[in-house]
DNA sequence: GCAACTGATTGCAAAATGCAATCGGATAGG
DNA sequence: CCTATCCGATTGCATTTTGCAATCAGTTGC
């Protein structure tokens, strides 16, 4: 279950973690969406995963060390799952893939805002990012000042805002 | 052979582009490579791709709008790959994913040396490889001064300097 | 006690993958 | 010419991966 090695080239080796349908899926659910239970994971996903899968996909991201998964303590068969630092790195690819996609493929608008959003904030928006999830998934201490909104929330909110506004569109 | 839709998430419809083991890899060779015959492709490819697989990513990649075909002149059988505008923009993906791998994942150092070159150099190294590649793929007019170095030319020495300095470590 | 929910697992059919052999046409060397 | 080699593929076939549906045993709330 662990990577072929077909080659020491980093692009490869990239895409021997997450060069398949659903692993950077799952990913993005749990980055972007907040998603940290099997459920969470297995209902909400747009794209339908199957539950084998979901549990193949999460295993494979534990031994390859982008998750850890701890109990809840809130329910005896509840699972935590968190993104380790090594995900955590993936915001910028996720950013860039977000950005091309918006670009060159037929995205639905409700669903590329975010990814604009994300483009727009460049870097500086990605590190506040990276730090709230570390905040998050490793209890890192908060760098961003009390008050300010989470960028999670600026995402939803800016997503929720198009939402709205197609409705009224139909409504009117 | 088109893609599926699973939805319109940017992330989702990227993944559904070149989440598989080759279409990247391919691209790669094209970009960083400069290999533009099949033949190149296969033989010159670190990972040992299939021909009956690369026959058919490249009729893919073709029917995504990222490759085009031409005859050669030189060779009546022969056939160019041309990387459209679609694929010369993944360079900062691929960028992003190199220098990834090159934190996370167990590169080897002559192979990573193209991606820590490429992370060093930022977006404006991107944006004079992305003209370059539009000179050579799309006839674009050249905009780097002439004299400079070409970055495949950078990357390329960065890359034959290591291997020299390991053979050496070696032989020493 | 029982229905609903938890994170999974199993069986099975379909699809994708990888390998080896091969194709017909084009070219280069003698 | 003739033959060896190279060209971009294609075919057959065994293996692996995938996706779906059903199911599991333990936990919780009522």
């Amino acid at each position: 279950m662990s990577i072929d090695r077909r080659s020491g080239c980093p692009i490869n080796l990239s895409l021997e973690v997450f060069g398949d349908r659903w692993s950077l899926i799952i990913l993005r659910d749990m980055i972007f969406g907040g998603r940290r239970h099997f459920r969470e994971l297995l209902n909400g996903s747009l794209e339908g995963i199957a539950s084998n899968i979901l549990a193949d996909r999460l295993k494979r991201l534990m031994e390859l060390g982008l998750l850890t998964k701890a109990d809840d303590p809130s329910h005896k068969q509840k699972a935590i799952y968190s993104l380790t630092e090594m995900a955590i790195t993936l915001v910028p690819i996720m950013a860039q893939l977000g950005a091309w996609g918006r670009v060159w493929l037929p995205v639905t608008e409700e669903l590329s805002i975010r990814a604009e959003l994300l483009e727009k904030g460049g870097p500086p928006l990605w590190e506040q990012f990276m730090d709230e999830l570390r905040h998050e998934h490793l209890g890192a201490p908060s760098k961003t000042a009390p008050g300010t909104p989470t960028v999670r929330q600026q995402l939803r909110a800016a997503y929720e805002e198009v939402v709205a506004r197609k409705a009224e569109a139909v409504t009117a």
